[in-house]
DNA sequence: ACGATGTTGATATTCATTATCGTCAAGGTA
DNA sequence: TACCTTGACGATAATGAATATCAACATCGT
């Protein structure tokens, strides 16, 4: 949570708010969602602040963006050596559903390796109807 | 190219410009650049026709729109039954290399089914440094 | 010819993201 | 304590991609 410069923080603390906040998410927040939350939590956070603090932890790793092609870039906390998901994207109902894949993750980086390509990181997206759409 | 419906096009024909346009492209295009290639060649084509016909054709199938989160989607045609492919990026100079790799594909469908889930489309994006940029 | 229908290009509008700007908190120095 | 530098903050303006509107125009069936 402190891994961070320590830098002079102002009173709102929006950079700290978003990070504690994205700490408790386990899947995907648009910037608009994690500001509307914070604020009605009392916060007086700005909408900036939330896309800084989103960039500032985008590049230490920490954040990973994901673009489901809904209209707004989604972001989710990245559990360092931890739980790691992609994500199916219901187009009835718009249900968001993570998933893990062990064998998904080998065919990646074995592909990347073989292309001399680095895969800092990446993302899968699998579109079409979930189960309960379909019955 | 004269696959559709048989609606009436008019002179212009912005719809079959596009997609004869969007035939000789091996990769994916911006709904821009679609527009300014189209104008250079001198056809007085509008941004929204560009659009619509996009959308026309993705609802046939026969184009993917995918987002590789650079601010603008693309557009790419698919042969039904022939080449599918999706992207790395290079996150220093921009390129984008296409791939084909069926072990993906396989371990995205069973993926799928196994979540009873249908796999309409799907999407994989590899953000890296290219093997240029790393020498 | 006539009306119905669908297409087109320009333009207005919406909305997510980014850039600006004045303000303010924290830290260091004297 | 004053003073100053540095960076974070929130509001708001600006940018730009995608969409909605609208009047003009083909095409087709009558
Ligand atoms: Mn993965
Ligand atoms: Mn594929
Ligand atoms: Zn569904
Ligand atoms: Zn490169």
């Amino acid at each position: 949570m402190e891994s961070l410069g320590g830098a002079g923080l102002r009173s709102g603390g929006a950079r700290s708010q978003v990070i504690d906040l994205l700490a408790q998410q386990s899947c995907c927040r648009s910037a608009q969602e994690i500001c509307d939350e914070l604020r009605q939590e009392g916060s007086a956070v700005g909408i900036a602040s939330v896309y800084r603090a989103l960039e500032a932890l985008e590049g230490m790793g920490l954040v990973q963006k994901t673009d489901l092609g809904e209209g707004s870039r989604m972001y989710e906390p990245v559990i360092p050596g931890g739980d790691h998901h992609h994500h199916l994207v219901c187009e009835s109902c718009g249900r968001i559903t993570p998933f893990e894949d062990e064998r998904l993750e080998r065919a990646i980086h074995d592909l990347a390796d073989g292309r001399k390509h680095t895969a800092t990181v990446h993302e899968v997206v699998i579109r079409g109807n979930c189960s309960s759409c379909r019955s």
